[in-house]
DNA sequence: TGAAATCATGACGGGGCGTCATCCGCGCCT
DNA sequence: AGGCGCGGATGACGCCCCGTCATGATTTCA
């Protein structure tokens, strides 16, 4: 048998989790970000410091460092986690979207509620004026706006709409949605439907009056 | 002569400058915004320290924190100061404006002319990714939307248009030039009449759009 | 079981932060 | 003119955060 892989013997026979090492890596890796998003939250992130990051989670400093650099870096982890859990749903309105109106609906709804949905983990406490997880382009979220884009590209090819300038086109939806949906986190009670409405109307008269280039 | 209020005896005869003290209070707070300006646009908001400011005046660092009291309160002074220049060109604007078409032609094309002409002073070197002047809510900055919104309000009540969210739309706008603005600023050759058309063009069209609440 | 790989630890040097006791020179009075 | 008082410039200081690295503990694997 010596040419074959060896594992380690575990507790259970059947027990192929992977070894402890790994474990704590990834139990760390989250210690790491979930005492971060309390912190930011708590602080914000222009207060908030490594050492107070490194204190909730209980680890030694250096510990900190061998997962992450800084704690930008931290934060683009977190920005990039909401990117990475909002884009399979962006994908499934752009796949089940038929035109440009029923894509855009559908994905500032779905944008809107993600927001008001992590609303609660974010905006706990938070000084005023910060600028926050939308603001960084993390690589996830770069690439949430190309899909943006393509989507847009796709949905607007196949209702044979005339060409539009889409870099500026794609940028001035995103930053539509972005303001009202945070003006809309402002307001109580929260309307997700008022300003889902808002939104996707505002853009969908704008769009025929673009210029053509 | 002992009831005459005393001023110290100057070089010339006519001259009421402020005395010195006074001189050199302005002196060193312009000397300090200055250098603030060039550090930020050289290093970023982020990586630029106080030392780094406090290096570049040759002052003292207690002197410093005679004027400001931090990093960020030095950068709002900045984009106050951005603000209070940008405001009476708006204001001109609102006055010369008869309908909402004008007004919003006039107001996004000052904007972006008033943006090219920054452009030089802010971006020079400044690392990716970065948020800037805009982002901050400094009193002067919300006076400007605040601006906005009336010269809106006014506008549209002149037009007989119809109700709308004012503060929605507000926003909407305001996030609209924004991004167009930053997205011009990145094209070369920067084609401020392209991009001023694109947004107007825009807004125009979602206007008549909009839910009446 | 033992050697090697891996990684957590926390002390450390470097440096930025904001303060404060000190001192200087301008403004004011006689 | 001469001197005094005070606004304000100065920079050393103590504090804390930063990122690193030599060390040691634990896991992996033959």
């Amino acid at each position: 048998m010596s040419n074959i892989a060896y594992f380690p013997v575990r507790p259970s026979a059947e027990d192929n989790r992977p070894g402890k090492r790994e474990r704590t890596k990834v139990a760390n890796r989250q210690a790491i970000l979930d005492a971060a998003r309390a912190v930011f939250g708590e602080l914000g992130y222009e207060a908030a410091t490594v050492r107070d990051i490194i204190r909730r989670t209980g680890l030694a400093s250096g510990t900190f460092y061998n997962y992450y650099k800084s704690k930008e870096e931290v934060f683009d982890a977190l920005a990039d986690d909401g990117a990475r859990r909002f884009r399979p749903i962006l994908r499934a309105e752009s796949d089940r979207a038929v035109d440009f109106e029923s894509f855009l609906r559908g994905a500032i709804r779905a944008y809107f509620d993600f927001l008001a949905a992590e609303h609660e983990s974010w905006r706990i406490n938070r000084p005023a004026g910060e600028v926050f997880p939308h603001a960084r382009a993390t690589p996830e979220i770069v690439a949430v706006f190309d899909e943006v884009r393509a989507a847009f590209a796709k949905v607007l090819a196949h209702d044979h709409a005339p060409a539009v300038d889409l870099d500026y086109f794609t940028a001035a939806c995103i930053a539509v949605a972005r303001e009202i949906g945070d003006k809309m986190l402002e307001r109580r009670p929260v309307d997700v439907d008022g300003a889902a409405d808002f939104a996707v109307r505002m853009i969908l008269g704008g769009l025929p009056a673009l210029p053509r280039p």
